[in-house]
Parts: C-alpha cells; sequence; structure tokens
DNA sequence: GCGACAG
DNA sequence: ATCTTGTCGC
C-alpha cells in the first residue's frame, strides 16, 4: 500500500479518481449478527491519532470488544481528503480485530463526496468490507430539512439530482445524521441499517461507542490492542 | 471573485 | 477534531 504520509494533495485526488470505479453500490444481502464502529481521536497539534474500532452485535447494539491502536500521522487535514489521515490507522485497527463484522460504520462520508469517495468508501474498498458512512455534518451535496420527528429523512442529491445519501433525523429535535454508502451497500439499505442502529441518541451506536473507546484510549482510560468485553 | 468546507 | 461552563428545553 502507498504510504498517505508523503503525498500531496493533487497526487491524493489521482487515487480517490482511480479507487473510485472499484466501489460497488448494490444491496447488500449477506449475514447481518455482527456491525462494527470506526472512529478516530487525538489532541489538537499532535501527529498522534488514536485509532478504534469497536464490534457489536446486531441488533441487539451489545458491544463485543474493541481493538485500539495508536499511529503517526502527517498528512493534514484538508476537507474531501480526510482519508488519507484517517484509513492507514483504521487499518491497522482493522486487522487486529479477532473476527471482522457484517457491516462496519464509519465515522464520516461513503460517497457522499465531492468525487465519490468518502473515507467510508475508501476503507471499504481497501478492505474489501460492505462499509455506511455516518457523518455530522455535509460535506457535498444538496438537501431539504427532514421533519423534525425522529425517522424523518430526506434525499442528499448531486446537482444531477442522483442520490448520494440521505439527510436522517436520528432523534426528533436534533440536527440529522448524513448517511451514505461506503461499499458493496446501496442508499435504501445503509439507510434502513443505521436506523436500526440508533438507540435512543443523535449519533449511531457503533460510531457512538468507538467515539467513547478512542477517547478513553487517548486519556490513557484503557489500553492499546484488543479488549474483549 | 465568493461561499462551502467530513474529522 | 479538541478545549470548556453555563444554560435552555424536553
Amino acid at each position: 500500500m502507498i504510504n498517505y504520509n508523503e503525498l500531496t494533495v493533487p497526487q491524493a485526488t489521482i487515487i480517490q479518481k482511480e479507487l473510485k470505479d472499484t466501489v460497488k453500490i448494490t444491496p447488500y444481502n449477506g449475514p447481518l449478527n455482527y456491525v462494527a464502529g470506526a472512529d478516530i481521536s487525538f489532541n489538537k497539534f499532535s501527529t498522534t491519532v488514536y485509532a478504534g474500532i469497536v464490534m457489536m452485535e446486531f441488533p441487539s447494539m451489545k458491544p463485543v470488544g474493541y481493538s485500539l491502536v495508536k499511529k503517526e500521522v502527517l498528512f493534514p487535514y484538508v476537507p474531501g481528503f480526510l482519508a488519507f489521515r484517517e484509513v492507514p490507522a483504521l487499518l491497522d485497527a482493522w486487522a487486529q480485530l479477532p473476527l471482522k463484522p457484517d457491516i462496519l460504520v464509519v465515522d464520516g462520508h461513503g460517497i457522499a463526496h465531492p468525487r465519490r469517495m468518502g473515507i467510508a468508501s475508501h476503507f471499504g474498498v481497501l478492505a474489501q468490507q460492505p462499509s455506511i458512512g455516518s457523518a455530522k455534518k455535509k460535506l457535498f451535496g444538496m438537501y431539504e430539512e427532514p421533519g423534525m420527528e425522529k425517522g424523518s429523512y430526506t434525499p442528499l442529491t448531486d446537482k444531477q439530482r442522483q442520490q448520494l445519501g440521505n439527510v436522517l433525523r436520528s432523534k426528533s429535535n436534533v440536527k440529522p445524521v448524513f448517511v451514505s454508502p461506503g461499499h458493496l451497500i446501496d442508499v435504501p439499505g445503509s439507510t434502513e441499517i443505521l436506523m436500526q442502529c440508533i438507540k435512543g441518541y443523535r449519533l449511531p451506536e457503533p460510531t457512538r461507542l468507538a467515539h467513547n473507546a478512542v477517547n478513553q484510549f487517548r486519556t490513557g482510560i484503557v489500553p492499546e490492542g484488543w479488549t474483549s468485553l
């Protein structure tokens, strides 16, 4: 694999355009007994990132364990190129998993990206893993505000009206979340599965718990490695 | 030129 | 993303 730490943004753009053709948006019909959430944490101004993947049963959303790993990252945060900062560390955490989930939920967008290559799609292609992107803010596309009631959602599209995902009200009277397929799944499927991952909070359990885990890891509350719960 | 801009 | 206290509303 290429060393992302030595890439320039123009070079990263070329890589995204090449990987774009390998992303497969199709209905997911495989088993659905385990889902996992992936996220990254870091101290401001530091080049050390703390990556984590939390494994959980589906649809109970009971966590069964988590993989935590630390890594040095030099590629800067540039909107549209998040994958070049976080994917390498996430792949290390992924390799450390004793079992792989049926679906992986990544904190960020899937195909709802300028070149259809958000972090969820990027990771999905490299790991050859069905993935869903779940973001807290829009990066690309247009949409109408969904109803204020939990469960309401509207399509997120490009200017040609091609649907890239959905804007979902995961909790009543709270800002919506942006869902889009990453790889080996489609828009309806990613939206349906993500809705089942919501358990009373604005953010779906996979990324919510992954976020908590990487922060505890960063602050030294929990150790690096795989931990069974 | 101006506004937008995942984490 | 991270830092960080109080405050508003269900």
